[in-house]
RNA sequence: GGUCCUGUGGCCGAGUGGCUAGGCUGAGCUCUGCAAAAGCUCCUACUGCGGUUCGAAUCCGCACGGGACCUCCA
């Protein structure tokens, strides 16, 4: 750890010097998926970005417990609490019971977050797995007097809460100026006041998805199995809460209300939010219905894209962009990420056989310090990897023996271009096909295209070259003989 | 309407007031039997108008454009 950290804190607007309560330990908690449809690719971004995070702090050296929820109960359609439950309506959908549609988006999440090589939490706790957690911080927040329940429903009081805590801290809002926002309530509606949300659902008849409660059969709301978790698992006040810049307003405004309610502490110490991924400037989201799913894009079945992208390509890309920013998505831009991680990637590749001087013509320490500052200034992944650009430019000079590297700076090249590359950015390389078996094939054809060039025949060592060519297998021929590399 | 964010070269995308971000694309050159790769060079931008300043893409104001949230969404 050179430098300090600086993480962008949501509550104050500023980059703060990053100090965990309990150093070296970190708590972590990140707003995981609903998992009622398929995850695309807008929801990947933040869980790569929060990879990235997770990652960076490991490698710093702290120990982080990294949480994040998956949500599978009590998610209802609109935030009035009323309307259908999405598990639900999407289980009568598909003709499956709930947690069959929860399994199967459960399991696809999964695979497209290894797809991504993202780092598993430490903890995944589910909600319906936290029903006595939720149930019991209810309880507590009835008794501490800010909700009331009726028929079975128990509300939050956000008026009677922002009489003694700011509501709208996580926003810069006022209480009035957020109720100038909602329709007036109806003789119908239950709730007191117009912001109140509620904390435990009754449960209609035909609702399956319920458990038994003090205040009969119901199910959570949506916004207290992140309160019972992260508190059961990181404490009550912790170091991080993340997630997408679209739950500042409700979710996380709610979750710090939730909490300080119950144990009259504020639960979070930074707040990091993430933006949001666009198409054509506009945000991608499951009701826009302009979303990608990564399955789509790695195989390039969407009508908007030219062709299949790998999800090594598709990370690369997220990181060229600051994680605050939104990243507007194109063909144009993923195809640049394409090229330039295979660049990368490949220019690595040379680092294993440099040969070392007696000095280096590049300053190599001062490359590995900028790269540690890059991360330390919130995270800013894209000017990190302009410097391991100009990492990859010295490893094809000193290879070109257009400049020189001493020993000792080719350990430290080696060690900081591996750890940023990989363990930091949690990229990896996808060319795996070389196995022993591929080697020798390749190395005699190889071999056989060198005798026909030795005797001029071009014709057949061009044929070579292009057979192999079509197989995805690149040729380079150089002074020192030919190499090759798997093109995907 | 309210609360905010934002406007950078062909594209994407960083930028702490002064010194070329970076990637991709395009053009030229070097290397080379030809390719490919790599290297070098070039195309050097900051929505507009004012203001502060010795000096602004960077700070302030206004205008215009784009976006987000205030309804479910990472």
């Amino acid at each position: 750890m050179t430098e300090p950290l600086f993480i962008y804190n949501t509550l104050t607007r500023t980059k703060e010097k990053f100090e965990p309560l309990h150093p070296p330990l970190v708590g972590m908690y990140v707003c995981g998926p609903t998992v009622y449809s398929d995850v695309h690719l807008g929801n990947c971004r933040t869980f790569v970005s929060f990879d990235l995070v997770y990652r960076y702090l490991c490698f710093l050296g702290y120990k982080v417990r990294y949480v994040r929820n998956i949500t599978d109960a009590g998610h209802l359609e609109g935030d009035r609490d009323e309307g259908d439950d999405k598990f639900a309506k999407k289980a009568k959908l598909e003709q499956v019971e709930p947690m069959e549609i929860v399994q199967k988006y459960t399991l696809g999440f999964h695979e497209v977050m290894q797809l991504l090589n993202t780092r598993p939490p430490s903890i995944e706790p589910t909600a319906t797995g936290h029903i006595c957690e939720q149930i019991e911080m209810i309880k507590q927040i009835l008794a501490n007097g800010y909700a009331y329940e009726v028929n079975g429903t128990v509300y939050f009081d956000v008026e009677k809460y922002n009489q003694k805590y700011p509501y709208g801290l996580l926003t810069n809002r006022q209480l009035e100026d957020l109720i100038a926002g909602t329709r007036e309530l109806g003789g119908q509606d239950e709730k007191k006041g117009r912001l109140d949300f509620a904390l435990w659902i009754h449960a209609k008849p035909e609702h399956v998805m319920r458990w038994p409660s003090p205040w009969g059969w119901g199910f959570p709301g949506w916004h207290i199995e992140c309160s019972a978790m992260s508190s059961k698992y990181l404490g009550d006040t912790f170091d991080i809460h993340g997630g997408g810049m679209d739950l500042q307003a409700t979710h996380h405004t709610n979750e710090i209300a939730q909490s300080q309610a119950c144990h009259q502490k504020a639960p979070v110490r930074y707040w990091m939010h993430t933006n949001m991924l666009t198409v054509n400037g506009t945000r991608m989201s499951k009701s826009a219905g302009n979303g990608f799913l990564p399955g789509e894009l790695f195989t390039g079945a969407h009508p908007l894209l030219d062709k299949a992208y790998s999800p090594m390509t598709v990370r690369f890309f997220m990181l060229q962009s600051h994680y605050r920013s939104t990243l507007d998505f194109s063909n144009e831009a993923l195809k640049a990420s394409e090229k330039g991680f295979q660049r990368l990637m490949s220019t690595y590749a040379l680092l294993e056989n440099l040969r070392t001087g007696s000095s280096s013509s590049s300053n190599i320490k001062e490359l590995e310090e900028k790269c540690y500052a890059a991360m330390n200034d919130d995270f800013n992944s894209p000017i990190l990897l302009a410097h391991l650009f100009e990492g990859a430019r010295i490893i094809q000079a000193v290879h070109a023996g257009s400049e020189t590297i001493s020993s000792e700076d080719l350990v430290t090249l080696k060690k900081f271009m591996k750890g940023f590359l990989f363990d930091v950015l949690g990229l990896r390389s996808e060319a795996t096909l070389s196995n022993e078996l591929m080697e020798g094939t390749v190395g005699l054809v190889l071999s056989l295209r060198k005798e026909a060039k030795d005797r001029k025949d071009f014709a057949q060592s061009d044929k070579i070259r292009e057979e192999l060519n079509k197989l995805h297998i690149e040729i380079k021929d150089s002074k020192d003989g030919t190499s090759w590399s798997i093109n995907q």
